[in-house]
DNA sequence: TTTTAACTCATACTTTTGAGTGATTTTATC
DNA sequence: GATAAAATCACTCAAAAGTATGAGTTAAAA
């Protein structure tokens, strides 16, 4: 119970240095229970196997312990594949291109599949304001289409 | 050598079952040693210190192998954000959705920023076609516009 | 203060897209 | 061979998107 909280709460502190110190602190500790067995061995004559038992078996946990605390976890990295999280806007790109900040917005707007009304409707303007934005944003991007616009934003990392 | 081989390779094999095989089969191993400690202990008398001493060794070994055996490597998750590379496409959603291969392909081109004219070119059927299969499309993914398909398609891993 | 860029909006017009309906052909399955 | 699903195509109508042009407002920079 003792190892047990300690290994869950005080793993992490635990360097090498603090390892030795409980190590040999165990070992006092072994050095006494062998003699206190040994004397119930004498007393309890005959019973040899039983005390090579009892020591194999306490040995065995001791071992385990040991393993447990000073092998370090084997790390094993999974790789997961995220699109949306990790998003950096290409700053430089935005400027070479010439977006200004309500293009850029508009752009991220159609992106997520809103119609020009309802982009219009989000950002309180006309939606001839939207469609003027969305003509400028075509332009600069070079693309005939929004969903041209969509897909060469996102390869730009220009959005999401 | 054998262990350690034996550990790498053939780790994902090692089920519970398998490792109390192991377990028994050490013990016995373990037995037969024991007795021939034991041999010696009467050979060469007054020496039960050591013998106590060499017994604590070696199951102090043993329980640290078992441990190293038994203790299943933490798996720590890495995130690598990759955009194109590592892309599976979920059949599972493409079945449940019940999406043909024709509109599947159709959904994977509009993606492209393609319009639905240059897609019938680029699959040699008439501009009604794309259409149809575009309708049925946007009504399986529950969507009204071909951008709010491109991106369920891509929140499901449909394309891309 | 003038200039400039960004943002706004309008009108007119064209193109593309999408909805709805119906029908034929192909292909795979029982 | 019947059946069902998929793919094909047409036609109409409506909505959305996109083009072109012109113009007013605002805020920042020269």
């Amino acid at each position: 119970m003792f190892f047990y909280s300690f290994e869950t709460k005080k793993l992490n502190f635990l360097t090498k240095h603090k390892d030795l110190i409980l190590y040999g602190f165990s070992l006092a500790i072994l050095l006494f229970l062998l003699k206190w067995i040994e004397l119930h061995f004498v007393i309890i004559n005959h019973s040899f196997e039983i005390y090579v038992g009892l020591i194999a078996l306490f040995f065995t946990a001791l071992g385990i312990w040991l393993a447990l605390k000073l092998n370090k976890p084997t790390i094993i990295e999974k790789e997961i594949f995220t699109n949306k999280k990790g998003f950096k806007l290409n700053e430089i790109e935005v400027q070479k291109l010439g977006l200004s900040k309500r293009e850029l917005e508009v752009l991220h707007l159609m992106s997520t599949g809103l119609s020009n009304q309802e982009i219009a409707e989000k950002l309180f303007v006309s939606l001839n304001t939207i469609k003027t934005h969305a003509s400028n944003l075509f332009e600069k991007l070079d693309v005939k289409r929004r969903t041209q616009a969509i897909e060469k934003a996102k390869r730009l990392s220009l959005i999401e």
